[in-house]
DNA sequence: ATGTCCGCGCACCGCGGA
């Protein structure tokens, strides 16, 4: 079973080489984030055309995630993350897809920092750890993925040094991943390349993508019972090639069958 | 500081957000 995150950066825009992705892929499960799209403007249709039952959470102008699936329609498990309640920004959706539990996730982006922007985000995480230490204590298989807006470590930015101020890669930020990790979840792309620079996302500006500046912010976390059963895991670089491609590149891991 | 792309609206450009 292969199951695959992808930011889109806007799904109107993105659709053309969204399907195109998908058709090349077939990926069995997709979660997407920043829809930046109403609840009404999904394009459910062209989705399902394509082989994709989806559920999503909407948002007009920013945000928005949704799961798509090719092997069962996902059973919506819970949208918004528990206990926040007065969060108004579509981030979280949660879904029963083939036996698995799937979180998909648009971390706040945190900057400029310090500020309020930043204070969301950390306030956020704390929210998202309650709530997959809750999901660890199931026992269940659970995969947690999307974009964290989270540069794990060094290795994870083509120059650290001039990340260091930033909402993603400040030391509270790595440390609320790192506390999270510590739950007992496993970051399926560094568990399969420990030691390989691996970015998901290229900024538009300066031929970032042509010169390799990129930065890995998108990540699976596995709970403990699928370890095992990761085969691979990678990025879809050509992708992010293309015309009018998003400026994150698709990340994907393939699990042995349960 | 710069750069680019997306969606919005006091809308065909300028702005916030990333």
């Amino acid at each position: 079973m292969k199951i695959a995150t992808y930011n889109v950066n806007g799904i109107s825009a993105r659709l053309t080489v969204l399907l195109r992705w998908l058709q090349e892929t077939q990926p069995d499960v997709v979660c997407l984030q920043e829809l930046k799209a109403p609840q009404e403007k999904f394009p459910a249709e062209a989705l399902l055309e394509a082989g994709y039952e989806a559920i999503w959470q909407g948002q007009k102008s920013w945000n928005g995630v949704a799961i798509l699936s090719k092997v069962g329609k996902p059973e919506e498990i819970r949208r918004g993350l528990p206990g926040n309640h007065d969060d108004d920004q579509s981030r979280y959706l949660e879904a029963k897809v083939n036996g698995l539990t799937i979180g998909c996730l648009y971390l706040p982006n945190g900057n400029p920092a310090p500020g309020p922007k930043f204070e969301y985000k950390l306030r956020w995480m704390e929210h998202f750890a309650q709530h997959a230490a809750s999901l660890l204590a199931s026992k269940e298989p659970i995969i947690l993925t999307g974009d964290y807006n989270v540069i794990p470590t060094e290795l994870d930015a083509y120059k650290p040094e001039r990340w260091v101020e930033d909402a993603l890669f400040r030391p509270e930020t790595r440390a609320a991943f790192e506390q999270l990790l510590a739950q007992g979840w496993t970051d399926a792309i560094r568990y399969l390349h420990p030691k390989e620079t691996i970015y998901t996302y290229f900024d538009y500006f300066r031929n970032a993508f042509g010169r390799n500046a990129g930065l890995r912010i998108d990540h699976f976390l596995l709970s403990p019972n699928l370890k095992d059963k990761l085969k691979a895991a990678g990025v879809d670089r050509e992708a992010r090639s293309w015309e009018k491609s998003s400026d994150h590149a698709p990340v994907w891991i393939e699990l042995e069958d349960a």
